[in-house]
DNA sequence: TCGATATTTCGATAATAGTCGAAATATCGA
DNA sequence: TCGATATTTCGACTATTATCGAAATATCGA
């Protein structure tokens, strides 16, 4: 799963982390780049180039409306995360394995 | 929480990541590193490199058993920064926020 | 269509991370 | 103490990533 470094890498950076715990804290309505690059205090081209990592490696999703593009998390993503780091733990003795968030049916479901 | 970067960069490696996946599989028993060297095919040095960079992290615990050093999981890292990642998650949607594993007594606990 | 707003792409530069052989360190058994 | 085994540290090199200003693109309201 190259996915799985993609995501990883995505999340390993300051701003980058800022931005999505600022997305999932927001939730499905989402936020503009404007407001995130404000809250960040960081130039838009920094920003923009941050926004595209997180999006390519499926952690945000982005959705125009008008002039403004709204980048909201992806719950699902980290879902996977989180199975594929521990997939077949320790050596067959349970572990809890509930998705932390988003999956279950009625709650903030965000495409995968 | 630079920490979080830090584990979030830790495993954001092929590597890297293949060897926690490892220790998460094989469990509390660990791995000494000459088996993981192995099981990934690359040179000593490089992995000795990985190695240090995820007990860096908090990621990985080590110890040693005669000429070898024995390395485990720490599966609470994982939990530290699963919460933090959906640390008010969803504008006070409800989620599940527990535990993916290793934190419930009488489960293979690990030193934090 | 034009000027304003929102955001991205480009290009150059600076910084960080990964690789691997060779040498160093630690432990063991004889 | 000595030679063998297990692993880490060092050093040099290459590759990838981050930064940010300036120019380009997209959308809107008049």
């Amino acid at each position: 799963m190259p996915a799985a470094v993609e995501a990883l890498g995505a999340l390993a950076h300051k701003h980058r982390l800022a931005v999505f715990r600022i997305l999932v804290q927001t939730g499905k309505s989402g936020k503009p780049a404007s407001d995130i690059a404000q809250a960040l205090d960081i130039p838009n081209s920094s920003l923009s180039f941050h926004l595209a990592h997180l999006a390519r490696a499926g952690l945000v999703v982005q959705t125009r409306q008008g002039r403004s593009l709204i980048y909201t998390a992806n719950y699902n993503a980290v879902n996977a995360l989180v199975a594929y780091l521990m997939e077949n733990c320790c050596e067959g003795i349970p572990c809890s394995t509930d998705a932390i968030c988003a999956t279950k049916p009625g709650l903030h479901e965000v495409a995968a």
